[in-house]
DNA sequence: CGGTTGCCCTGGGGGC
DNA sequence: TGCCCCCAGGGCAACC
């Protein structure tokens, strides 16, 4: 279930290994992921050099250089393309070969670079999905065009936040999962946000103004630098990118909490899960109003 | 407009 | 010990 942090994670892992290097080598074990892979996809990423890796919301943009594969007197003129890269539930990259013991059920992308690096993409559920769009089209393409600010950057702010949010009737819990409101949050983040500045998740998403705006703002700020500090945290079985062992330290307030005590000692309350849009909501009803 | 549900998919856990 | 059902979640579509 990787969101903003873990993403941002997974970006951090791989960008050493390829930015300024070349895909010389890619195995597609099979046609789709959440949707088919693009047409050619293989034979369209090959010989490619590596200009950028990064994130925009919850999507890895590997950008990939338009210079095509020098075949003497057939170059043909094309731009960038960015290779998109989205993890879903369960997708994973890991850098270096498989282990022997390994059977490598569910993987099903090897990438191999110029300098021999492998990045391997497993999805057991394929949720996730890989896709080549042309850099000049990607603020137009209907994924990205309608994102809102990325939470990290300058551009998130009280009042943006504010402003995005007036005259909403919907619940705050589900204006946040809007990646239109703000990009890259997941289930967990907005759980624990809501949690830090003391916003009840079912609270009327228009009335998150003023002092409350500010407070969540900065809460969903510190959650998710926290998180990547932390190198990410929402999976409990996460590899990094780097193919270490996971990690289980979430430092979790709420989530998959219920019942137990809120950790603000003040209040003695109790997590409580209810369900809003089908998903599960874990908040203090005592502090958060 | 908002809300709910379903779909894609698999592994893991709970209940019986 | 086994089996079945449900659940997890991102993003999108369908429907009331």
């Amino acid at each position: 279930m990787p969101e903003l942090p873990e993403v941002e994670t997974v970006v951090r892992g791989i960008r050493p290994h390829l930015v300024g290097r070349r895909f010389v080598r890619l195995l597609q074990r099979r046609a789709n992921l959440r949707i088919p892979f693009p047409p050619r996809f293989c034979e369209r990423v090959e010989g490619r050099r590596i200009l950028s890796v990064d994130r925009r919301a919850k999507y890895i943009l590997v950008r990939l250089d338009g210079q095509a594969p020098s075949d003497a007197g057939t170059r043909t003129v094309m731009g960038d393309d960015i290779l998109i890269i989205h993890l879903g539930m369960t997708g994973r990259l890991v850098i270096g070969p498989r282990s022997p013991d390994d059977p490598g059920l569910h993987e099903h992308v090897e990438f191999t670079t110029d300098a021999g690096t492998t990045i391997r993409f497993s999805d057991p559920r394929r949720f996730g999905l890989m896709d080549l769009v042309a850099a000049h089209e990607l603020d137009a393409d209907p994924r990205f065009a309608g994102l809102g600010p990325e939470p990290l950057s300058d551009q998130f702010t009280p009042d943006v936040l504010a402003a995005a949010l007036a005259g909403r009737k919907i619940s705050i819990k589900a204006a946040l999962l809007d990646q239109r409101v703000v990009a890259g949050l997941g289930n967990i983040y907005a759980c624990e946000a809501l949690y830090a500045s003391g916003i009840s998740p079912r609270r009327c998403a228009g009335t998150v103004q003023g002092e409350r705006a500010v407070r969540l703002t900065a809460a969903i700020k510190d959650v998710l630098r926290r998180a990547i500090a932390a190198g990410g945290s929402s999976a409990r079985d996460y590899v990094q990118a780097s193919g270490e062992a996971g990690w289980f330290q979430h430092a979790w307030a709420v989530y998959d909490r219920e019942g137990r005590p809120c950790p603000h000692c003040d209040c003695r309350g109790f997590v409580k899960r209810i369900v809003q849009g089908g998903r599960s909501t874990f908040y203090c009803p005592k502090r958060q109003r």
